[in-house]
RNA sequence: GGCCCCAUAGCUUAACUGAAUAGAGCAUUUGACUACGGAUCAAAAGGUUACAGGUUUGAAUCCUGUUGGGGUCACCA
């Protein structure tokens, strides 16, 4: 059992036999003990002090000589104000240890038997991916890790922005200025090649406002009525008609985006168990609005547009359905809620999605609750912030964003020239290197977006490189790579790491890096229950660091005790391990050399 | 303007449901490789947790107000 339960249960006991009074487990507050006290874990006594009716330091020594006197395990207390701090028998810190490195399934939690579907990064396909899309992309693929670490299983889903005027405007833009450029022929990849012509019909657009302008119009006149503006919506509509030289551009001009995209993929290390395309999806929804409407919670107006009122509730009024009886973008999210809960059995639904989408996802949710379904309440938006630059937000209309392909192409040059610098890796194949600067480079991105507290607006300076030193993916990599160099040539000695000696006294730092270890799986669980794998990222940085500390002054391999060595290269055997697994969550590999 | 979110050291940030002297990293200054790997370690310096009240034995954390920043309130997605 874990220290901190352990105390608590015994406090518990204590409490009932000194005061004869229950208390909930929420009035025993454990923490680590602070580093300038003497002790291991600390008892809160306050929360007590209504049932001892007495002051706290009474009655933190009046419970810690009951559990002195009535445990094995509790070998010395002392009190300072209101706190317990108790230190633990040597021996039950080596216990706790051994079973601890006899557990291969340590961390992973026991089987929930819930399904959680995470919808993440969910792209435009009329341009390429950019930071603020690796936030989204990381984020989503460590939460759904993290939730299968918690015992839930996972279903990664994407839904594809493929169709509307956006993907038309660059449609249009390639039929009149491309000259039947392809991926191929000018070696763009794809998602580029469409994204420049996305971008050239802004330029040919807005060329266009500012010459009608120019002839007297006004301005809010000229950006409804510029000429290649009119003919992208005539281009929509035709693809909604079922145009075929319409649908043949687009389904061509899609694919050589779904190629780029697959290769941003598969370099970011994320993949999908399945995607959705709105084109397949947009018409979902509309039978809900009926159903709205015969419930009385919709209203239609004179010009056949359908609404829901939330002004009661402190919103606004929604707009549903348009007076040509197309649909919106709520109405297909209404639709596609209700065909996955229906379809997979959902327990949880979590929408990762930037914070910009607040107030569209609580409307989602009221309006979904206000048509009776239950599992309204299982929809979870993970809402996280935006990534800005130092002069502001990224705009992709003035060319101020940060591609995703050219930042992880700087982040693997970055690391390649660091790991050459350092020269340890001549006797590595070309591949092997390719390999690992790639894992290191993802490793520092990952890190550096992960670690931070989703719903931040987080800055991101170009002129910076992401950092490979400190509180970094490299600095946890590199621990690991140490740690797995020594049992390497424990290994050559004969030394495995599978038994821990009784007679191995642990020291204070050993003991340290126990208590770290123990609390893994409860981080999992905290990370978990608040979707937040910066906590798994922070925690496994901590323990990194404490072993760095731990192996600067204690000798492994030179130790001549044989036990001390014995119980050494276990315990590093066990730290490398939890990191491979904390940093597995995080979608980070870690080499065995670097 | 209504509603929502954010504000911690020069910069990037941590602090579980309130708990002891608010932890780190970067940058700055200094020290440690004939050593199991120096992408490391040790140390110095750096804080009125935006501001003002309140609740509490105890507040970065909860409440109210103020200031500053961001988002949103589209027949866009």
């Amino acid at each position: 059992m874990s220290p901190d339960k352990f105390i608590i249960e015994k406090a518990k006991a204590a409490v009932s036999a000194l005061y004869g009074a229950e208390l909930p487990d929420a009035s025993f507050q454990v923490q680590v003990t602070r580093k300038e006290f003497e002790g291991d874990y600390t008892l809160v006594v306050f929360p007590l002090l209504k049932v001892s009716h007495l002051s706290p330091e009474a009655t933190g020594k009046a419970i810690g000589e009951w559990m002195k006197e009535n445990t094995d395990e509790i070998e010395s207390f002392n009190v300072v104000k209101g706190f317990l701090n108790l230190s633990f028998a040597n021996a039950y810190w080596a216990g706790l240890f051994t079973s601890i490195a006899s557990d291969a399934g340590f961390g992973q939690l026991p089987p929930t038997g819930k399904t959680i579907m995470v919808e993440f990064s969910s792209p435009n396909t009329n341009k390429p991916l950019h930071l603020g899309h690796i936030r989204n992309n990381l984020l989503g693929w460590s939460v759904s890790r993290l939730l299968e670490a918690n015992g839930h299983k996972v279903l990664k889903v994407n839904l594809v922005n493929d169709r509307g005027i956006h993907i038309c405007k660059s449609m249009l833009a390639w039929l009149k200025t491309g000259n039947g450029e392809t991926p191929e022929s000018s070696g763009k990849k794809g998602d580029h090649l469409v994204g420049d012509y996305y971008v050239a019909f802004n330029d040919m657009y807005r060329k266009e406002v500012d010459e009608l302008v120019a002839g007297g119009m006004s301005r809010e006149e000229a950006e409804k009525n510029a000429p290649v503006l009119k003919e992208a919506q005539q281009m929509l509509l035709r693809w909604e008609n079922g145009d075929k030289e319409v649908v043949d551009l687009w389904k061509k001009m899609n694919s050589w985006v779904y190629d780029g995209f697959a290769k941003t993929y598969a370099d970011l290390g994320i993949s999908f168990d399945r995607t959705y395309y709105e084109s397949q999806t947009y018409l979902l929804g509309k039978a809900l609005v009926q159903k709205g409407l015969d419930m009385g919670i919709f209203e239609k107006e004179a010009d056949n547009s359908v609404w829901c009122d939330l002004t009661a509730d402190g919103l606004d009024r929604k707009l549903l359905l348009r007076g040509d009886g197309t649909s919106v973008y709520i109405t297909q999210d209404l639709g596609t809620a209700e065909q996955r809960f229906g379809e997979y059995n959902l327990d949880e639904h979590i929408y990762v999605v930037g914070n910009e989408q607040n107030y569209h996802f609580q409307v989602l949710k009221l309006i979904l609750k206000k048509l009776g379904f239950a599992w309204a309440d299982n929809i979870y938006h993970l809402s996280y912030g935006m990534v800005e630059l130092p002069e502001g937000k990224m705009k992709s209309r003035e060319g101020t964003v940060v591609d995703a392909d050219d930042l992880l192409e700087k982040m693997y040059n970055t690391a390649r020239e660091t790991s050459l610098e350092l020269g340890k890796l001549e006797d590595m194949t070309e591949a092997e290197q390719d390999k690992l600067f790639r894992m290191l480079s993802l490793g520092a991105l990952k890190y550096f977006i992960i670690k931070v507290d989703p719903k931040k607006t987080m800055l991101f300076d170009p002129k910076e490189s992401i950092d490979f030193n400190g509180n970094t993916g490299p600095f946890i990599q590199y621990t690991h790579a140490r740690i797995k160099s020594i049992l390497r040539k424990a290994e050559d000695r004969g030394i495995l790491p599978d038994s821990v000696p009784e007679d191995a006294g642990l020291s204070p730092k050993e003991i340290r890096l126990v208590k770290l270890i123990d609390m893994y799986p409860d981080k999992v669980a905290e990370a978990g229950a608040a979707h937040s794998p910066a906590i798994i990222a922070n925690y496994a940085y901590d323990l990194a660091k404490e072993f760095n500390q731990y192996y600067h002054d204690t000798p492994v391999l030179r130790e001549e005790n044989p036990s001390l060595l014995q119980f050494r290269v276990t315990l590093l055997s066990v730290i490398a391990r939890i990191l491979v697994k904390a940093m597995d969550i995080l979608g980070i590999g870690l080499p065995e050399r670097m």
